[in-house]
DNA sequence: GTGGTCTAGACCACC
DNA sequence: GTGGTCTAGACCACG
């Protein structure tokens, strides 16, 4: 497992591993039937509470990504992959929106906000490489 | 005034008070001089409670982008104007930065991250029309 | 508030919670707009731990039951009497329908079943009396 | 053996193991010498762990109902039929009682429970039908 | 070994 | 005061 975990952006932990995890599914880097990282194993290699991971498979269970195996482990569950799509466009939706009203809020000109998240970008994508 | 707020957002109250005095200062909007509602006023206006419109206020105080007048109340402060630009930009791209980390975070092409982001943008844009 | 808890039951204690708030709910005993009880409070009350509280709460607004009111509290959302109309139903279901396919698993008459639950609610309806 | 295990309601494996041994002694479908399955075919057969299986047999063995056969196996023991029909009444009870519990715990009125009952029976019945 | 529940206590942001 | 997150550690049932 290669997800990465950024303990100081303000975005809960398990926040975190729920949306990898959803996008992996989406993406097609997981599929049904592969068993996810067990609890503990993943808590250890995260460097984070057991219990935090428990909580984001959890909710990822009522998301009817994961199943349980009982005395097993976790899988990814049948049918995850149409419910990882939809749930990674909502994500990003609510991202997006969150911030374009935000600035709409501040009057802000819809070009100049393109242009900001633009050059944003970019920038990152040269720290990146 | 002609602030906007939205509690339902979670962005915090008293920040989006802070944002736009700090955006309308940084478009001209609010110039030198000019007085702010008071405290009380301001929360019965927003429907907000007042500790709420205090803390965005002495924030602001923080930013030198308010003063007192002793005995009368807050004003926009002499300099504000390029505090409030700089702010600006700042915020801005605290924003952009975390979504688009995030978005890296979770093995999106940037490519693909620009296009979502304008799709939004461009939604919202017919929304308001 | 008037939740009862059995902590000896098998049933796990934030279910418990859930479960009594849906019903209460959906029977009208909580009204739209209505505060619950404070995670500390409650949990004081009960004489269980704050983060059991919480998690019910929890759950409770992913079913869109109950909102929060920032700093203030959490309050039963608007449009949540429906829903916990059919969240009942479906929790009903789910006890007896389980509980009925175990016993015809188990090669039981349906009159047989039938009978045997008539007379265990009978003889709880005498204790209770 | 005409078992059928359901791994995925919830109710553990090898209880109904246990319970639909029990309840078959008690119907009088096995009788006093007659030979179980081995752990392993009966593993097999059902597709479930051995281990699950053991437990069962071992559990139903300190309820008298099998007994060893030096060298051969489990076998029916003497005198099981009357253990597994108190037993049987046993387990429903309990069943039963908890159903009731948390439904009176939850404020609903017995003429309903049992309404709620009765039409999720003849629900199932069809079903079967 | 696995997941699930619960307790205890800490820290944070918000109002 | 409020809820939200996280850590730490315990106990249980299941396979």
């Amino acid at each position: 497992m290669f997800f990465q975990i950024d303990t100081t952006n303000g975005v809960p932990v398990y926040e975190q591993v729920v949306r990898q995890v959803v996008f992996a599914v989406a993406n097609g880097a997981l599929r049904h039937g592969e068993m996810v990282p067990s609890v503990r194993q993943l808590a250890r290699h995260l460097a984070i509470n057991p219990n935090t991971v428990a909580r984001a498979y959890r909710q990822l269970q009522d998301l009817s990504v994961l199943e349980t195996v009982r005395g097993t482990g976790l899988q990814i569950a049948a049918g995850s992959k149409p419910i990882c799509k939809s749930q990674r466009t909502k994500l990003l939706r609510e991202r997006f929106g969150q911030i374009i009203d935000e600035d709409q809020q501040s009057q802000l000109d819809d070009d100049e906000i393109l242009k900001l998240f633009q050059n944003e970008l970019s920038k990152k994508r040269k720290k990146k490489a």
